[in-house]
This record gives structure tokens, C-alpha cells and sequence, in this order.
DNA sequence: TTTATTTCGGATAATCATGTCTTAAATAAG
DNA sequence: CTTATTTAAGACATGATTATCCGAAATAAA
């Protein structure tokens, strides 16, 4: 469903913003340990991340990533899957047909656009702020 | 969501099920035409069906690709998905966690869980005929 | 000012999915 | 029986995703 990519841009947008509402910065070692992901491939995913103003960063000694403070209502899990996969999971046929819409639907057209606009619906209502409440009162969890 | 491996079959079943139906074998230079997909590749793909009984096969002059006619309606969507892509979709953590239930969920999982049960149900409900018939009928298309 | 720390950016490597090619096996038709 | 046709099987090639490495740039602290 989504890319490594995306599962660790999550997890780790999830870590940033539960350090974030402590007011405390976090570098990419401690962000790879806490989700257990590869450590030089999250700096490149935050990189991006970064870059589309999804954290904030800060190079040098006590530098890190953080997620401002209001933002982390603001921003949606669909920011950041966009962000990392684009918009291969919002458009595109689900048979991978080029052109694929109800004038010219594939087979499978009627009931695919049903259950993606449930998914849609879920990235979009979903913010960083609720997810990140459930590691804080332990009721969910980062890494096994 | 789907690979192309995936697609592919689906394509090509829906497509053997439609001229099954009038009781023609298609071989793969056919299938690979119609549903606008490179032949080996696609080759490889429904040796893999085959093998799982989801098509059957005939080597030899006017041999081909068959569906026999009471397993077009027995085969679901879910069936040839499953013989591809195996059960990834199926079982796994949206997040990639190695181990994610409701005693110990990712941050997603509720919610995960949610949108892939709709995804579960369309493939369980979609037989190939329903497929088939779209064609048939003229209202759905395999290929732009 | 120097040094240590940390992200940024680009190059490179490894792995997996996608796609191709070639030969073998089966089988129908001449 | 021979030949042509068609799928089966495995090796090989290409491309995308995942992952690593290294030097540059920024910056806080000594």
C-alpha cells in the first residue's frame, strides 16, 4: 500500500512531532532508533520532508529536526504520503490503464474509486497530532 | 496498490474469461493485445495462474489459455490477487511494523485495519464474470 | 577562532520488481 | 512421422526502490 519510504516518513514525522510538543529537538541517530528504521535512508526521506516544509530542521551541535508547535495539527498524513509517493495513490487507474475515468472505466473503476476515496478520506482526517497522542499515552507504538 | 504483475492478471483472467464464455481458448500474443501489456511478461504471469488453477492451459496448435465455465463465477478478484501478491495485502502493517494487532497497534493500525476490511470485501465480492459481463456489454474497457 | 556536531547533497551500491530471450516439452495437423 | 504451433521453464537484462557512504555546509560551544 505505501512505499518504505513513505512507512518510514510517517514513523519518523509521528516521533518528531511527539518530541516536538516537549519542545525538544531530535537527530536522525535517535529518530532511526526509536522507529527502527535504516538511519542514512530516514536522513534522506526528512531531507525531502524537509525541503517541503512538511519539519524543520537545524544543522550544528544541538541542532535536529522539529515540527512546529501549531503545525502539528495542521499537517495531515496525506501531506506527507504526498510528499514522499506524489500522487500515485489520489490518481492513476487501478489497473494501471492510462486513461481511466466513468466516461471510460476499466473494470474494476466503480468499486477501486469507492474504497481510494475511503483512503483519502482517512489520510486527510487524520493529523500528526493524533497520532502522535497515541504513542504519548502508550496506547500505540513506533517499533516492535 | 496493486503490482503490475497484479494487473496484468487481472487483465488477462477477465479477458481469457470473456472468450472463455464463448468457448474460445486465447493464447498469449491475444491476451497480451487486448489488454495492452508486454507478452512475455504476461507469459510468465499466467504460467504462475496456472499453476495456482485459477486458468488453465493447453500447449500445441490452437492450444491456449481457458477458464472453465463454472469457475468464472467461483473466481474472485481476491483469488488472483492472492496468487500473485500474495497475502501482503491482506496480513502486514501499514507501517511496516513486523508485528501490529490491537494488543500492540502502530499508530495506524485502527484505522488501517478499517480501510483495508472495504478493500477485503470489494475483492471478495468481484467475481470474474461480473468483470467479463462490463466488457461484454461494452461498459468497461481493458486497454485505452 | 577552532573544533565538534549535525544536516545537506551527490555518488554509489544492493535488492527487488519488471521485462526479455532462448530452449524444452507438449500436441494438433498434415 | 514430421512439422508447426503453443505453453513451460529457466537464464538473463533492465529499471526502480531501498540503502549506504563521503565530503560540504552550517552552527553551537569551547
Amino acid at each position: 500500500m505505501f512505499s518504505k519510504a513513505c512507512q518510514y516518513g510517517i514513523k519518523a514525522c509521528t516521533y518528531i512531532a511527539l518530541q516536538s510538543l516537549q519542545k525538544r529537538r531530535v537527530n536522525i541517530k535517535d529518530i532511526a532508533k526509536e522507529i527502527n528504521s535504516p538511519e542514512a535512508f530516514t536522513a534522506k526521506i526528512l531531507q525531502k520532508l524537509a525541503k517541503n516544509n512538511i519539519v524543520n530542521s537545524v544543522k550544528g551541535p544541538s541542532g535536529g529536526f522539529f515540527i512546529e508547535r501549531e503545525n502539528i495539527e495542521k499537517i495531515r498524513l496525506g501531506d506527507i504520503v504526498f510528499s514522499i509517493d506524489g500522487d500515485s495513490l489520489y490518481n492513476g487507474c487501478g489497473l494501471g490503464l492510462a486513461q481511466c475515468n466513468s466516461e471510460k472505466p476499466c473494470p474494476m473503476h466503480d468499486k477501486f474509486v469507492h474504497i481510494r476515496g475511503h483512503l483519502k478520506t482517512m489520510l486527510q482526517d487524520t493529523n500528526l497530532h493524533e497520532l502522535a497522542s497515541g504513542i504519548d499515552v502508550g496506547a500505540t507504538f513506533l517499533k516492535n
